[in-house]
DNA sequence: TCTGGGGTCCTAGGACCC
DNA sequence: TCTGGGGTCCTAGGACCC
């Protein structure tokens, strides 16, 4: 994929042998948390995200090597990991949650998770990374691909990994793992072969090899649902899959079952490219126990829908869609969405929707709640492709750029003075969508909206639909 | 594992269009 | 209108990743 047409027989540069690294962190938050607190090393150290400090909700984001041993695990709930793993402020006499009878030796620290922090830490590492190479793809807060073709060779591959590994040990004092393959698939399985603080290289001469005695859960891809049905079709391992007909593959997970062939026989054709603009922003949040009134539920909605309106704005990002998500009881995943007729920066939309999208779960018990927005427009460079735009709908557009952008409250959008930048302005009704229902019994306080939209400014549905054009 | 949060991609059916 | 084929968009859900 990503590949245009080849003709038969004439190399491009697509078939250049490619060098790739992965470079993967070792329990990064972990690794951050003993950064400010040296007293940490050689300690089992849990950091818990939704945990606060002495209480027992949240689950497990990073376990350090010394907690796992006490079998604590990432996203296992915190008050299975205490269970297994004390905390160490629990040896202290005067501890809320004393127990005489622990010792040191059997408790750990917990930290909660502190994003701005190892964001801090990460961008010092991503930094070295993109010193080292030419194209540098960030997958997450603490790992990275880089493409090295032309800055090292295969005979020296693992001298240049010691280099990458040793100055981001030294100079940020974090630990990573580093694995070198000539396709992306391989050099992540590469970099998870030998954690913590490992070097794997696969010159392209002993991929095979190096792929066909993994388990099918260590190919990126495959989860447990997958790798239980490959068990089932009798293919343990990457060599099985390499060795089998693909054709049940394809016909059991579709374009995926393809995919899956071609990894383990080392075919990966992809390049390392930096990452793109986001897809989607959301926000979600759990209650510590399922809620029935629809009080609480709904004021959980406004403060997502608020935190990921603000996000979308801070990030220049125009959404067109707005989702929601409620898991029920015992964990049903429930999601409903609403596109718009155009992209917009509205706060007070998305929380009208959010909320109105929510109204069919309302007395239903609820233990998550997420809001999310997506069908995103970043704005910015190619402002000049709206230049066919009316002036009021120009100046609607321009204000984007500044810190206080187009949208305009809801209580002066009733005055309807401010014509492209509305929130009438989705209320068009433009056939064939659901432009007209998205003030659809517009959640009661909001009635007013309906008004805006029967007396809206004729130039509206035009403006909107011609950005709808442009995207 | 009695279940946290933020993402991506894929699939499948229906609406709608030509 | 027992009825073809291709395409796009929308929505809901699922698997997976970190």
């Amino acid at each position: 994929m990503g590949d245009g047409p080849r003709l038969p027989g004439v190399e491009t540069d697509d078939d250049e042998e490619r060098i790739v690294c992965h470079v993967d962190a070792d329990c990064f938050y972990a690794a951050c948390e003993r950064l400010r607190e040296p007293e940490l090393r050689g300690e089992p150290v849990v950091v818990g995200m939704g945990y606060e400090p002495g209480e027992t909700i949240g689950a497990v984001a990073t376990a350090s090597y010394e907690a796992r041993e006490f079998g604590v695990e990432s996203a296992q709930a915190i008050s299975t990991a205490l269970e297994r793993l004390p905390r160490r402020a629990a040896i202290e006499p005067d501890a809320e949650d004393h127990d005489p009878d622990l010792t040191r030796e059997e408790t750990g620290y917990y930290r909660p998770v502190d994003m701005d922090y190892y964001e801090s830490i990460a961008a010092e590492v991503q930094d070295i990374l993109h010193d080292c190479a030419d194209v540098v793809r960030e997958v997450s807060i603490d790992e990275a691909y880089l493409d090295v073709t032309e800055r090292t060779a295969w005979e020296v591959a693992d001298g240049f990994a010691r280099h990458v590994k040793d100055r981001i040990r030294r100079e940020v004092g974090v630990v990573v793992s580093v694995g070198v393959a000539p396709t992306m698939s391989a050099a992540k399985i590469a970099s998870d072969f030998d954690k913590p603080d490992g070097l794997t290289v696969v010159e392209p001469g002993d991929l095979r090899a190096f792929l066909a005695p993994l388990e099918v859960d260590l190919l990126h891809g495959v989860g447990p649902v997958t790798a239980r049905e490959l068990r089932d079709m009798g293919l343990e391992t990457a060599g099985d899959v390499a060795a089998a007909d693909p054709d049940p593959l394809v016909d059991r997970f579709g374009e995926r079952g393809r995919v899956l062939y071609d990894r383990a026989r080392g075919e990966d054709d992809r390049r390392v490219e930096p990452k793109g603009d986001p897809k989607s922003f959301s926000r979600e949040s759990a209650f510590a126990e399922p809620v029935s009134e629809p009080g609480p539920k709904y004021d959980l909605i406004e403060t997502l829908a608020a935190a990921v309106a603000d996000r979308a704005r801070r990030e220049g990002a125009l959404y067109r869609t707005i989702g929601v998500k409620a898991v029920t009881p015992p964990y049903d995943v429930n999601t409903r969405e609403r596109s718009l007729p155009g992209p917009v920066d509205e706060p007070d939309l998305v929380d009208r929707i959010a909320r109105d999208l929510f109204a069919e779960f309302e007395d239903e018990p609820v233990r998550k709640l997420g809001v999310r927005v997506a069908n995103l427009e970043f704005t910015g460079s190619d402002q000049a492709s709206l230049d066919g735009w009316d002036g009021a709908a120009a100046d609607g557009i321009d204000e984007r750029d500044g810190d206080d952008p187009v949208e305009t409250d809801l209580d002066g959008s009733v005055t309807d003075d401010e014509p492209g930048t509305d929130g009438g302005s989705v209320t068009d009704d433009e056939p064939g969508t659901d432009g007209g229902s998205v003030t659809d019994d517009g959640s009661g306080g909001d009635d007013s909206d309906g008004a805006t939209g029967s007396d809206r400014s004729p130039d509206l549905p035009a403006g909107q639909t011609s950005l709808t054009d442009f995207s």
